[in-house]
DNA sequence: TACCAAAAGTTGTATATGCAACTTTATAGA
DNA sequence: TCTATAAAGTTGCATATACAACTTTTGGTA
């Protein structure tokens, strides 16, 4: 066998997708470091927003997260003073935390748009559709 | 505004991105477990075997992750005996490196098919043509 | 109401990763 | 050869995440 018979062949897809996860990350970070947010905290933000009284397992389970990893990261919201005081009884936003998300969601419609062109509507429709596939309940 | 105004537009490419790098990660580490490596260190091992004596930066920006981490990683192999003792010459795999490294190999090639089927060839393509455009060189 | 089991949420621990500072090695030019 | 600079590699630190154990809450039933 020669050298570069196993070339080829040694890419994962895990680790395409992993390299391209740490890259957009990092765009949608940059992007919403205007707004004093992570990325994680802005998504958590706009999907808070969008079903006031959401569930933590739920989030979780839609964005595909450890319910611990999603418990310290609503935590860090409140501590912040986005949400209510209520969080057993389901997740809602203060009024700050209602016009932080709304601010990030004109961020994200700018970035996810140029996303979205760099990446190709076929790379990014098959994610989606992807997502809507694995994911047990949205 | 209707409570659902911005469900729709929530979600976040990277979201998605990194959801999905979970959930086929974890695929990878599952099958690699029966060789007692990870899927980072058999995708090293193999991409050593495919490249004697490449570079942990050229790795590093191969695979688009942190030099740092490309090092603690190394350093990792070596510790397992993988890897000859000239790190800083350029990597090598040990005769034990060597085998290691067919095995994952094999497990590789079944693997990558299988998650190829499911994922669909126009999602995996799509990733492969997006990593190499954005990998300055492969 | 009281109890039990399941679901939801929290916390501890180990590991992975990004960033920045630092050390070591390589390279070009006097 | 010697030196200055850049490149390569290492380490420290902060944060993120997975997994497991634990606690709290919920919901059904006697």
């Amino acid at each position: 066998m020669h050298v570069y018979g196993m070339e080829a062949g040694t890419y994962c897809i895990a680790g395409r997708l992993r390299m391209l996860a740490r890259l957009i990350t990092g765009r949608y970070n940059e992007a919403f470091a205007a707004e004093g947010v992570t990325f994680a905290q802005a998504g958590l933000l706009m999907r808070i927003f969008a079903q006031p009284g959401i569930r933590q397992n739920v989030l979780a389970r839609q964005l595909q997260i450890e319910k611990s990893a999603m418990s310290r990261d609503v935590q860090l919201l409140q501590k912040n003073g986005w949400l209510t005081d209520n969080r057993r009884k389901g997740l809602f936003l203060t009024e700050a935390g209602t016009i932080l998300a709304k601010r990030c969601h004109k961020r994200w419609k700018v970035l996810n748009a140029q996303v979205h062109d760099e990446l190709g509507a076929e790379v990014v429709d098959g994610l989606t559709l992807l997502s809507e596939k694995m994911i047990p309940i949205p």
